[in-house]
Formats: structure tokens, C-alpha cells, sequence
DNA sequence: GATATTTTACTGGTATACCGGTAAATAACG
DNA sequence: CGTTATTTACCGGTATACCAGTAAAATATC
């Protein structure tokens, strides 16, 4: 239910409760600490990969929702 | 149950069921034509604001998932 | 309260996302 | 087929995400 405009306080969460500071998982994830200081500050245009980077180290899956998603899903031939 | 990974060709779906060229789709979002074949492509690199405008138009939703979001989410304050 | 750790903030430099213009492939259609 | 619409690709220019330092708040630990 929890949706990507908070995603920033989201990390935060995830951060502390796997013990990290900012900059330990600035380190894991390859890029800066700014990088991760700015998107739990809830900066909205930092880059996707970025940000996909600290989510799969923290274990957190962002999922695609739409009414379309049955058709899109039973339609071969896609990805 | 769909990725982010495959955000691309999930928007591209979604833009022809809407009747859309990529073109409608970059003026209806205020981005350029540029952004929406790009990230239509598969680029990764693409902004988070960038993409979240193209969803919204398109009725597609980015839901947070992991195993830590109940306590998150039980949790006041978050936000 | 003093000390150490962490977070926040600012900076100059670099890489690149994004822009609109243009043009060549590709697809849609008579 | 020929014509039109759409997609893909490339371009120079501009804005900005990101980087590593540095330093000052804020927080935690003793």
C-alpha cells in the first residue's frame, strides 16, 4: 500500500533497522553519501538505478500496478 | 507481480491501449520526446520524476514492498 | 557536560539526463 | 507499390544529479 512518494522515509526505515549509517550504505551501494542523504531527504529527481541500487541492498521491491496489468501479464512476447 | 526492471515495455504497453504516440505522451507530461522513448527503451538511468509523470498519465502505480513495511507502516510518525 | 558519531549543509568539478531539431529507418494504410 | 505516421537515432546546448571534500549542526555515548 505504501507508495513511492515516501519512499525516501522508507530507506531511512530499512536503513536503521539494518544498523547502517548513510554512509555505510553509500559504500554498499557504490555511490555517494549526498546520493543517499538527498533521496531521504525526498529529493524526487535522482536517478532510477540509483535508487533501485540502495532498495535491492535494503531488500526492498517496488511493484508495477495498473487495471491493465492482467492483459499486459496474459500478452506473450513481452520484456 | 511486475518488476521495475520492465518498466519500459510496461509503459509502452499501457501508451497504445491509451491510443497514445510517444510524442502525445511526452506533451501530455511535459517531458520530451527524448525521455519517453528512452526510458520506453529500457534506460535506467531516467529520473524518478521523469518516470512517476509518465505512470500517473498512464494510470500506473508503484507500490513498496518488503518484509520490514507492517512494522514501518504500524509505526506514526513516518512521512 | 565532554567526546564521539552521525546527519545536514555547502562547494567546485564532472558526468549525463534532458531538451528540441533533424533525419533515417520502420510500420500502417490506401 | 507509394504515401503518411510513427519510431528510432543522432546532434549541440543546457540544466542538474552526483561526486568527494569540508564543516557545522544534531544526536548518541560515556
Amino acid at each position: 500500500m505504501n507508495k513511492i512518494e515516501s519512499i525516501g522515509s522508507i530507506i531511512r526505515f530499512h536503513r536503521k533497522k539494518a544498523g547502517l549509517t548513510q554512509k555505510q550504505l553509500a559504500t554498499l551501494a557504490g555511490v555517494g553519501k549526498t546520493a543517499v542523504f538527498d533521496i531521504e531527504k525526498g529529493k524526487k529527481t535522482v536517478r532510477l538505478n540509483t535508487l533501485t541500487t540502495l532498495l535491492s541492498i535494503l531488500n526492498i521491491h517496488l511493484i508495477v500496478q495498473s487495471p491493465l496489468m492482467d492483459q499486459y501479464n496474459h500478452d506473450e512476447g513481452n520484456g
